[in-house]
DNA sequence: TTGTATGCGTTATCAT
DNA sequence: ATGATAACGCATACAA
């Protein structure tokens, strides 16, 4: 996307026929406009010669409605250009019809940075579409907040309180994120994108970090390479750890009884560096790889974005990406194709993780503590 | 950011200290939790011994209260664990407290595709944070919406009409996109990043993005520039148009009046490739320029995915960047800072013009129909 | 199957 | 300065 801006030209006439039934509410309501009052479900009774609480039944859709009944109440509906007020409805139902879209770390941050830092980052991108998605067809809308300060948090909490939202998605970026266990003090219902603290009550979705991990190793054998780096992300990340520990145990296994294979020290990193899951990062600790190890010629990063910055310090010091040496990243989000060669990596389902946080937070009768598990894929592109 | 996820061990007790406040809150919130019933004015009252009304008025911070009632109503505010029921409050003052913030199209894409493509664009990121910034500070809170189509365009309409948002914050991607109309025509209070079309009476905020082509223009001359190529992008984006539009204005000006320029012919284009602002796009129209004009100096593009693609090309051609051709790209999304070299662009303040738009629809007393432009800002990075 | 009546938790308008 | 009391617009238990 970019800035969009509407051509010059006059009337585009196009929107008319497709949004009929759109414009006729619409003009219903510029009509009500005028009179500054929005009709009511009264207004509908009065005007299809019924009660309130049939109107009513008719709207939600209960079938106890005489089939003739419902067409006057229907016209009337139209007619009025009737819209069932959100926050009267909520009031009785106790339930807002929306969830909390968070974004949290642990405050190290200015939050303005945490926002414009978290907001762009490409992996997040797909968790808000993801999130988008599966919350469509519920009718659901979601609301977005960021939670990196105690205020911020507090904030949320309250949100949250008040019946502003029916839960929490969250997304944590920080191990130690006071927030979860906040909420689950709270006794708000929240849901985890990666697995919460061992104590806090709370369900989540979560990859397999260590299968992705062994995705990766032996993808990079199978294309011959031997003499393996690997960048790290944050040693407190769980997830980051866990993808670097599942790498390293499959090149460990994977040595063992075949044939032809290269004595067994060769089934280990020659080298591992520790980055932050940014491109600054990524490029640091490929220098660093590349002066220890001159001869290495395959690399696995801990995620798309540092895998980047490896292939722009290998390609500055003129290796060439896969030949000279394979790279292999993590999470394919937008970062892995738009940059070249574009990146073999290790893919999360973000899109299905975010449908079962929606499912979990939403159906959710008896909340599961066990955090549901997704399979990682393998998605071969140029760099490996 | 990255999946978060929590680290394994025990009790990080950090959380404590820092959110007592929050803490108070949420125990009490808590021991409520067991009885079902959230704490209403009704029990802060009768806790105090005062009325709703005082209770009310102590909550909304309406002055005419005795200080020692004042006090007395803050405890029991704090020992009841009251918060203020948003449904109720706002089916009174009927406001809801947030917008809408739109991202919306013109139907020709499948709606997920759509959506996955918006919200991992680079430069959405920037849009999204810096309203979530400027909403922050008044207490209001953006609901995502995506209104790709014309069912998800009627949800929209819908979802203001029922008060469930204040207004709605557009943010269009397509020339001809008929939402803007459609809200429009049915009053609904609404602000666009972008010009409307000429006939839709809505505020917006947009760029000079003339200005900005100019900008461009004499950086790439001042760099000694003179076979300038120009990537634009798509024709029936007006921003697009006048980015480009700018660019050769300036370029053709530039030459008058000094001396020891070269004959006036060279100060225009030396050749333009039309794009679509993608990645892929901006490297077709690099490999097309390269060949009908290998040896230009200098690529303007119309926007900074178009531009990191054309540095991809220019390198897959051996061209050094920024000493063989110098790329000066537009937006300053992150995508600038992302790719090696790093661009340099013509920024958007994208995070004013947010700014403004809340502005523009929350304080508007009478919506403006003339447009509020923002003046580019060239940043000069490493590939111009 | 339909209508009546009540309550959801606030704010705001009145008296006091 | 404070306290009754009436909306706000809807869903629903209950009566018919």
């Amino acid at each position: 996307m970019d800035t969009g801006g509407r051509a010059g030209g006059g009337g585009s006439a196009g929107a008319g026929a497709a949004t009929g039934a759109v414009s006729a509410a619409a003009a219903a309501a510029v009509a009500r406009a005028g009179t500054g009052a929005a009709p009511t479900l009264e207004d509908v009774a009065r005007a299809a010669g019924v009660s309130r609480a049939t109107v009513s039944r008719v709207v939600n859709g209960i079938r106890n409605v005489d089939p003739a009944i419902r067409q006057a109440v229907r016209r009337a509906v139209d007619d009025t250009g009737y819209v069932p007020n959100r926050a009267a409805r909520s009031l009785v139902t106790r339930r807002a019809g929306a969830v909390a879209l968070v974004v949290s770390g642990a405050g190290t941050d200015a939050p303005d940075e945490f926002a414009a830092r978290v907001f762009q980052d490409p992996f997040f991108g797909r968790v808000v579409s993801g999130v988008v998605r599966a919350l469509r067809p519920r009718g659901v809308h979601p609301v977005l907040m960021c939670a990196e300060t105690d205020s911020e948090r507090a904030e949320l909490v309250a949100y949250l309180a008040q019946g502003g939202a029916d839960g929490a998605l969250l997304v944590s970026t920080h191990p130690h994120d006071p927030l979860p266990r906040l909420l689950a003090r709270a006794g708000l219902p929240a849901v985890l994108f990666a697995r919460p603290e061992p104590d806090v009550p709370l369900p989540s979705v979560d990859l397999r970090h260590r299968d992705g991990g062994a995705l990766a190793a032996g993808h990079l054998r199978e294309r011959g390479r031997r003499r393996i780096a690997v960048i790290a992300g944050p040693a407190d990340v769980p997830a980051s750890r866990e993808r670097v520990t599942g790498f390293i145990e499959a090149m460990a296994g994977s040595g063992s009884g075949l044939a032809g294979e290269p004595p067994g020290g060769s089934a280990r990193p020659v080298a591992v560096a520790q980055a932050d899951f940014t491109v600054e990062g990524g490029e640091r600790a490929m220098r660093l790889l590349l002066a220890q190890q001159p001869d290495l010629d395959g690399v696995f990063a801990a995620n798309d974005l540092m895998a980047q910055g490896a292939c722009l310090v290998l390609h500055e010091y003129g290796r060439r990406v896969p030949r000279d040496v394979a790279v292999v990243g993590f999470d394919d989000s937008s970062a892995a194709t738009a940059c070249r060669p574009r990146l073999t990596t290790v893919r999360q389902p973000v899109e299905e993780m975010a449908a079962e946080m929606v499912r979990l937070l939403l159906d959710g009768e008896a909340p599961t503590r066990t955090p549901v598990l997704f399979a990682p894929e393998l998605i071969v592109r140029d760099s490996a």
